[in-house]
DNA sequence: GTTGAAAAGTGAACTCG
DNA sequence: CGAGTTCACTTTTCAAC
């Protein structure tokens, strides 16, 4: 499995993560190429899993997805990450979920359309055999939020 | 300023997020509209920031975007949410950015190729005056990740 | 990379509550 | 009038070469 990505894959991918709909002739534009070939580009993207989709950014305020905690897990015992994610996927709060170093185990990220959905959904969490304590925070207010992309590391 | 969805309007965007390409075709055979129709709709909810852009959905281990961390900041005096944004958009590895309840101030999330460059985004972060001391947990393992969306609530 | 047929996007005139 | 539809016309897609 070789997904070596050249100079060109990578200002496509830039230029289709500032503009998910942007056509083939605007990205081959981009890259000094022909739109087919763009496309070429963009399929072989896709069947390679470099690109697993295409989606629309939504203001969560407006749809009313707004609630969202942090959460850190502590388990009990041998913990393995399969028996973990099966249990978290189990609640569809969970948005996010992964293992971390450190005195916790995991770290939950959810979002809810209530304080009480998200209530109930970290009784969900802990009431399971393997987990021990966790320990929430549940978010005020969102800065920002900006997509993983190509872009300069911070100096320093 | 009025930004009532209808039914319509949320299976459009349900639409959207699961194919950020879907053809207004396609997108009005979902909702019983022509494809005009379910343009116009498109349009009206990208003027109104419901839809605030279109992206492509990245494999990040394949771009080599693989170390992450989530950071608890903990400020001294009074911070102005306004002050701590700029402060965090200032440092490129952080990708997000949120106040939180409990005994931190602040919750990041931090995105970068190499530990060390998380190690020195982090020393950023640290490095202002406002700034008492930071909490930090490595990502090891992502167990999975899903978009928020209209979706169920768990039953508890 | 180029070409051309098929598909999708897009604005205008029209219709219905 | 706001919202949907059909219809022409342009642009884009996409599978040839």
């Amino acid at each position: 499995m070789s997904t070596g990505l050249d100079d060109i894959d990578r200002k496509v991918l830039t230029c289709l993560m500032r503009d998910g709909r942007a056509t083939y002739a605007e990205i081959g534009q981009e890259v000094d190429l022909s739109a087919p070939a763009a496309k070429r580009r963009v399929d072989r993207l896709r069947a390679e899993g470099v690109i697993q989709g295409f989606t629309a950014v939504i203001d969560p305020s407006v749809v009313g997805w707004v609630t969202e905690a942090y959460v850190e897990v502590y388990c009990s015992g041998k913990v393995s990450p399969t028996q973990l994610r099966r249990q978290f996927q189990a609640v569809p709060e969970v948005i996010s979920a992964c293992t971390i170093s450190g005195s916790a185990d995991a770290m939950l990220h959810l979002v809810a359309e209530e304080v009480q959905d998200l209530e109930r959904a970290i009784g969900l969490v802990r009431n399971e055999d393997n987990i021990e304590q966790t320990r929430s925070a549940i978010v005020l207010s969102r800065l920002f939020d900006r997509p993983v992309g190509p872009r300069g590391r911070s100096e320093g």
